[in-house]
DNA sequence: CGGGATCCCCCATGATACTG
DNA sequence: CAGTATCATGGGGGATCCCG
């Protein structure tokens, strides 16, 4: 069973106005400094911390990190599981919504392989 | 035969330093708000000149429609022939280095369509 | 026709400090 | 540990005018 909830891409209508263009909207959901990357580790470690993710990422600010984090929420790509202890426990999960980008941060991720050396 | 000259990557050891991970190498040849639109349509459309792509592209404005060409030309994406005539003619090319995006900007342009509407 | 040159604005990114 | 709150800034992006 599958209870996650998918809602709409906040600003839809904008983005698709804006470039009438498919390509054009998926980098508005994808297209930003930090954004791939971050779906990708969370794409590949399930049930990943905050600080997990911190340390997997270099360089990236706290506070973007945690920004980046709210915009795919509210994209609906990832799913924020809190844990009510102390200290604090966080999750972060795929949707599948998330999950259908797979195939394109592959085909990223093979493509600087091959191009950054 | 081919005669195209692929140099590398300007700032390269920046690029990957910063990152130390190919998405976000990739995203740095790609992710831009237009790039990835505007290689797309030279990848569809060899031998395309510079007032179809602007009529191709709507919203886009001619300072960064001229500036993204300059950039995809410096990362040996494209090619740039020009012609000397009254009036002007310019042609642009994807290169061997720009034609290996196709995969990647293909499955992008896949996920959008399915996920825009 | 295909640019260059200027001016300007906003937002993504970043640094730092504070909190439950 | 995992966040907010604030402030500063650089450059991506846009509008407009000029040119061979």
């Amino acid at each position: 069973m599958n209870t996650e909830i998918i809602s709409e891409f906040p600003d839809k209508e904008k983005r698709q106005k804006d470039f009438n263009c498919s390509i054009g909207f998926a980098m508005t959901v994808i297209g930003s400094k930090w954004r791939a990357i971050i779906l990708w580790h969370i794409l590949k470690n399930s049930h990943i911390r905050y600080g997990e993710l911190k340390k997997g990422i270099p360089n990236i600010s706290h506070k973007v990190l945690a920004e980046e984090l709210k915009k795919l929420e509210a994209d609906s790509l990832i799913t924020r599981k809190s844990y009510p202890e102390i200290p604090p426990k966080v999750e972060y999960n795929p949707t599948s919504r998330g999950q259908s980008l797979y195939k394109v941060l592959n085909e990223l991720c093979i493509w600087g392989k091959e191009h950054m050396n």
